[in-house]
DNA sequence: TACTATATGTAGAAATATCTGCATATTTCT
DNA sequence: AGAAATATGCAGATATTTCTACATATAGTA
């Protein structure tokens, strides 16, 4: 699905981090200093793209991510199981398991907060039936 | 650390699964059509960058990985986790184990199957000393 | 109105990634 | 030696990513 290059992502990070913004604000949290023309060959091509939207507002051009947070980490996730986990995300998880040393209570416990919290997300996802 | 292109990205993977080869036996496992010039190309810039080595071997040069596999999925795996899971990958274990389902007794057996595994690696590791 | 600050539009340069075509060299086989 | 198969060398075309420079537009204000 998406395919981010290292400039894309890190104005999808800042969008979806703080919402709609326009070029002059974005600029701002970029991590290294950048013109606001070349900040706004990013957004022209990711509007391109259809992964962001664009509205003007007042004088400005206001940018809102389009593309999902959660479905990039997915996709991507996805595409680095499938490279080095052989596309098993059980073996991700045992990369992890192995590498975090968390003790058998308290990896219960971690297992009982994940899924409480996807639990949560599933009910709100139900209200519209 | 390394931050590969996609046609890299396959270069690398082809040699990683099976060791030391010439450019016309990558180029069979490729998972699209290329032509050999094409795939050379990816192959002197991996050398250029010191990603692979390369050797004459009778008529033909042979390129090997030298970036090891391990190495770049703990990279991708880190950057994957400073953008989506604020850098913890615990979060990244938590997002796994909402995702898998596994009964606390398949959790757990797993858990030592993964710090068995990982014992290993040590002890085969420190038999340098 | 004229000045300033802020935005946008646009053309295109520079670097890199991807790919093609063709000439040349080396091995192998007859 | 001569032909066919297999490799390499290399020049450069094409596409994409990243960035620059400059012209123009618009709102607010002295």
């Amino acid at each position: 699905m998406a395919q981010f290059t290292p400039g894309e992502m890190e104005v999808m990070r800042i969008l979806w981090e703080h919402g709609e913004m326009k070029p002059a604000e974005i600029q701002e949290h970029f991590p290294r200093p950048i013109k606001n023309a070349a900040l706004r060959s990013y957004l022209t091509i990711l509007v391109d793209k259809g992964h962001l939207t664009r509205r003007g507002k007042g004088k400005a051009f206001y940018y809102c991510a389009k593309t999902k947070r959660e479905s990039t980490f997915r996709s991507m996730l996805g595409d680095l199981v499938d490279t080095f986990c052989g596309g098993s995300s059980e073996a991700l998880l045992c990369h992890l398991l192995a590498k975090e040393k968390l003790s058998p209570k308290e990896l219960l416990e971690l297992q009982r907060m994940a899924q409480e919290e996807s639990n949560e997300t599933d009910s709100s996802e139900r209200k519209k039936s």
